[in-house]
DNA sequence: CTTTGGATCGTCT
DNA sequence: GACGATCCAAAGG
């Protein structure tokens, strides 16, 4: 479970409060359904890596490397609550006025943290790595909120996303 | 407040 | 050659 957990990249951290399920072969809304390719090769490795992807020509999300390798699964960050290094974070996303706006999206979160394509393939548990995951005892919530994944236009029923109950930093399209 | 359309390019077919 | 695990500004109620 990664909610309540501590993204760091340098100065700038935040806490997990919104994730999203990809099921590797199993789930045809997975980049790696159809198989590795040079872009998902991370996905395919060990389970607590960094696997970023640039999409929408603009934009990077990122994911952590779950299941045994080979299984291709991982989770999709989709929201952080900042807790650290919020001027650095306002510095690289001048778009956002609020702090409301810093992390509460996939690729909004990446921008704020500084991540791209060259952080892929991170060891994100590794002491000293540039990008880390971090348990600051904070437990995950007992009733996470549950929902439908968003911006993909199939297996859209499954509901594997899920979210910190009543956290302001939650992305937009909001769960039900 | 909600809805709409543009930006922009790596990746896979 | 088409499209995407998105974001934002602008326009409309």
């Amino acid at each position: 479970m990664l909610l309540n957990k501590v993204l760091r990249a340098g100065e700038r951290a935040g806490r997990i409060v919104e994730v999203e399920a990809y099921a590797g072969a199993s789930d045809p809304a997975s980049h790696a359904f159809r198989g590795p390719t040079p872009r998902n090769a991370t996905m395919f490795g060990p389970a607590g890596h960094l696997y970023v992807y640039f999409t929408y020509g603009m934009h990077h999300c990122a994911n952590v490397v779950c299941g045994a390798p080979g299984t291709a699964e991982a989770v999709l960050l989709r929201a952080l609550h900042p807790i650290d290094g919020l001027d650095e974070m306002h510095l690289a996303r001048p778009a956002a006025v609020r702090a409301i706006d810093l992390c509460s999206g996939p690729a909004k979160l990446c921008e704020a943290l500084g991540i791209d394509r060259s952080s892929d393939g991170l060891d994100l548990c590794g002491p000293g790595g540039p990008v880390r995951l971090l348990d600051d005892g904070t437990p995950p919530p007992d009733e996470p909120l549950v929902s439908t994944r968003v911006g993909i236009r199939v297996a859209t029923e499954r509901p594997w996303r899920f979210a910190v109950p009543g956290d302001p930093h939650v992305s937009r399209g909001r769960p039900s």
